[in-house]
DNA sequence: CTAACGAGATTCATCGGGTCAATAGTCAGC
DNA sequence: GCTGACTATTGACCCGATGAATCTCGTTAG
C-alpha cells in the first residue's frame, strides 16, 4: 500500500462516512497534504485518480470539489473502461445491454410523457432520413441512433439502471470498427426497428416494448458477429 | 485539458489501437515522459489514474504493465466507484441487480456441472448453519452470502453480465449498513429461498431460477426498503 | 554442472522546492 | 449601484534528488 493509495482511501472514507459532502471543497493542496502527512506530488496522484472517476472536480484557480456523486456521473467513468475491449468482449457487453435495456424499455413504456414519446419520434424521422441520404454519414447515424436509446433508457426511472445501459452503448472499441463498416442497409433496418419500439412505448404495452427492444438489440448482436467472423 | 489528461488519453489510445497489447510493459518513466512531452510527475498521475482503473500495473522496481484488461478486473474498479453512493441509490443498484442475476441464473441453470451445483449446496449449507448459530456472525454471513451468488454469476456464460452482477452485489456503502441490522432471523429466511433457487438450479428450468432469484432479491429490496423508513 | 548467493543496475515511490496560469475577492472610479 | 483593474489564492506543471523494491548476472559452493 503506497502513501498515494493510503490517501485515496482517506478521502474517499471521508466521503462515504459523510465528513465530505457533495460539494464541499477540499482544503488545498499543501494544508491536505500536510493533514494526511505526504508529500503534495503524492496527494496530487490521488486527487487525480479521484478525478477521473468523476468523485472530485479540480478548477484551476478556485479549489477541489467533491462532486454531485450522481450516478450518472459516476458510471460515466465506466463508459471510459469498457472503451478499452475487444471485440469478442464487446460482444458480451451488447448481451448484457440487451437484458437491461429490454427491462429498461418496457419500464419507460410505463413513464414516458406524450412530449417524450414526441422527441423520441423526431429523433427516429432524423434517423431514417440519415439512412436514406445520398452520401451516408455513419458516424452522424451512429452518433443519433445512441441518442435515440439514451432517451428510452432514462425514461425508466431508475438512474443506474439508465446509466448502466447508456456505459454500455459507449464507445466499445468494435463501435469504432461499426463506422467503417456500417452501410446504410443495416441503418435503414435499425430505424424501422426502432419504428416498432417506438409504437409499442406508444402503446405504453410493457411486453411489446420489451419484445421490440430485444430483437433490436439481437439483431445488432448478429451483425456484430458476422462482420467479426469476416475478420 | 491538461497535460496530464493529454497522456491519459494518448496511453488509452496506444491500448486500444493495440500498439500495447495487455502484458506489455511501458517504457520507464523518465523515457515515456520525454516521449509525451511532459514532466515525469504529471505522467505519474496519469499513470496512477490509469492504475486506480485497473488498466495499468505498476511494480515498483520492476515496471509499469497493462493489465490482462479481463472484464471482472476492469468492473471490480466500478464497485470501488459504487461503494461512493448513499442508501437510496443502493435500492436502485439493487433494483439493477435483479434484473441482471435474475437473467443470470436462467443461464446458469442450463450450464451448472454437478460439481457446481454440489458447490453451491455446500456453501448454503453454511448459510443454514451460520443462521442457525449460537451467536449470529453477520460479517461471515454475509461475505458467503457473497460467494453463493458470485457462483451463481459465473456460470452464466457471460464474463461481463457475471462481473456486472458481482459489481452490484458488493460492497455498496448499505451493505455495510446491513451488517449491523442484519438479524440472523432474516438470515434463516435467506438461505431457505437460496433453497429453492438452488432446487430450480438442479432441476435444469430457467423460469424458476429466474423466477426465485428475482423473488429473493425483491426480498432483500423490501426488507432494505424498511431499514432505510425506520432512519 | 547446478543452484544458491550477492553486488550492482534498473525502476518505481516519494519528497521538497519552485514557476506559471486561472480564478475569485477586493476596492477604486464612474 | 455597477464596472473593471488589481491582488491574493489555488491548482497545473516542472526540475532534481533520495529511498526502496526488483531484476540481472557473475560468482561460488555443493
Amino acid at each position: 500500500m503506497t502513501v498515494t493509495d493510503a490517501a485515496i482511501e482517506k478521502i474517499k472514507s471521508m466521503i462515504v462516512s459523510g465528513e465530505l459532502q457533495p460539494g464541499d471543497r477540499l482544503p488545498v493542496e499543501k494544508v491536505l497534504a500536510a493533514e494526511l502527512g505526504l508529500s503534495r506530488n503524492s496527494l496530487r496522484e490521488a486527487i487525480r485518480a479521484l478525478t477521473v472517476l468523476r468523485i472530485l472536480e479540480t478548477r484551476q484557480g478556485a479549489g477541489t470539489y467533491v462532486t454531485s456523486l450522481a450516478p450518472s456521473l459516476i458510471l460515466d467513468a465506466v463508459s471510459f473502461i469498457v472503451a478499452f475491449h475487444d471485440p469478442k468482449t464487446a460482444l458480451e457487453f451488447l448481451d448484457t445491454r440487451r437484458v437491461l435495456e429490454s427491462e429498461a424499455a418496457a419500464r419507460s413504456s410505463q413513464r414516458m410523457t406524450p412530449e417524450d414519446l414526441d422527441r423520441l419520434g423526431m429523433i427516429n424521422a432524423d434517423l431514417h432520413a440519415l439512412a436514406a441520404a445520398e452520401v451516408f454519414d455513419s458516424e452522424a447515424f451512429l452518433r443519433a441512433d445512441k441518442q435515440f436509446h439514451r432517451v428510452v433508457a432514462e425514461s425508466c426511472g431508475n438512474s443506474a439502471l439508465a446509466a448502466l445501459v447508456v456505459m454500455l452503448g459507449g464507445q466499445t472499441e468494435p463501435a469504432r470498427m461499426l463506422r467503417v463498416a456500417f452501410s446504410d442497409e443495416v441503418a435503414a433496418q435499425a430505424a424501422r426497428e426502432h419504428d416498432g419500439i417506438v409504437d409499442a412505448l406508444r402503446r405504453r404495452d410493457p411486453d411489446r416494448a420489451r419484445s421490440r427492444t430485444a430483437a433490436h438489440i439481437l439483431n445488432l448482436e448478429d451483425w456484430l458477429e458476422r462482420e467479426l467472423d469476416k475478420r
